[in-house]
DNA sequence: AAAAAACTGTTGCAATTGCAACAAAAATAA
DNA sequence: TTATTTTTGTTGCAATTGCAACAGTTTTTT
């Protein structure tokens, strides 16, 4: 996204002038959220990272949305009809800000440059979360697993302009992000690798063609 | 999405008034713009509908988003990195409105109405768009068909309050929207119908459950 | 009204994927 | 440092899914 507004340091001066918002540290496991009431919940990471937990009817848990510095969710984006529950759990000790929707509507009480900041930024806040929605989306679409590897290894490589580059998350966790199942990526990518398509050491992926 | 905003209304009023805007009408199957070019272009649908399209290199076409009345789409949406052509086509005759991102940040000459309206109501269309992205995401990890169609169904009876709904897609669409084989997907939705969990007649769908 | 195009319904078969299970390695906690 | 937990790597097998193909409907175009 090329924008000029740098959300971290807003935030970070702003952070304690306003009495709209509310700013609560976590540690790693705990939960921060859920999705259940209705409260127009607005939260964007200020530190840490946090996981926006799926469990299903046969308690299968999916990691459906991974959330890291600056970015936002919350239950104002979930659309009210789903019946899951969704969870969000601290994956590391995380500082959370929270503010309700709402709040971007109205002044607060003494009209403070935080509130009015979030306010003019918010679309692009809004923008940026379309973006990686979007990404997301591409990859989920893919035909198969060859394809949702191979595609999302381009991205990241065109993202780093280098034909190696380091993976975000572990292989457990990139598995539940292309929603497939891990033991059948692994697979894949070894195909991958002894076809000369990829080269792979640890967590660093090399691009071959 | 609970917003007394009014996007249809506010556009028809407003839509000759500003400069920095465009309208243009499309006949059905013609192109409507790609996601080739960098041209910051926000688009919003005011009649008709239009299908985001990705041509993948083996010519396989997948719909990867469909866009209705008021719905806003555009290659600001879209990460730079993906490698795919990503093309909107009219599936019906339709009427959309152009403008660029940049637009927002500026006034127009007139200082217009419509222009002013655009940038504050921004956000509400930024986070309708979130939702349905969200939604979708939602369907698309499920675990399997008969996943992907009984989470769509209940969302769908839930939105209509009623047990009985009809789709808003074709079954061939349908099966593009959750990404998934359209053979497949009628094979997974007569298992559907004769396990009792859901009836079928046309395009209505009935849970039994 | 006739012709063309798109959509539905169905099936056999092959390929892909998920599941279960386990050992080895690595990371984290005690 | 040792113990515990998490992650990685691998495999056989079964289940699901995709593909190809085609006939019958319905819709759209001419």
């Amino acid at each position: 996204m090329d924008t000029n507004f740098d959300k971290k340091i807003f935030i970070e001066n702003f952070k304690h002038s306003c009495n709209r918002v509310q700013i609560k540290n976590f540690v790693k496991g705990e939960t921060v959220t859920t999705y259940i009431e209705k409260r127009n919940q607005i939260c964007i990471v200020l530190n840490g990272e946090v996981d926006l937990i799926r469990y299903d009817f046969n308690g299968n848990k999916t990691i459906i949305g991974h959330f890291v510095n600056d970015d936002i969710f919350g239950e104002v984006f979930y659309p009210a009809n789903t019946n899951n529950e969704l969870f969000v759990v601290a994956r590391k000790n995380s500082e959370i800000l929270f503010f309700t929707y709402d709040t971007l509507f109205t002044k607060c009480r003494r009209n403070c440059e935080f509130h009015k900041e979030l306010t003019n930024n918010l679309s692009e806040l809004f923008l940026g979360q379309i973006i990686s929605l979007n990404l997301r989306i591409e990859l989920l679409t893919k035909r198969n697993i060859r394809e949702k590897l191979l595609a999302y290894f381009e991205i990241l490589s065109k993202g780093s302009m280098r034909k190696t580059f380091s993976l975000p998350y572990s292989y457990t966790d990139l598995a539940d992000f292309l929603s497939i199942d891990r033991s059948a990526m692994m697979r894949e990518l070894k195909l991958l690798c002894d076809e000369g398509f990829v080269k792979k050491h640890g967590n660093k992926i090399t691009i071959l063609y």
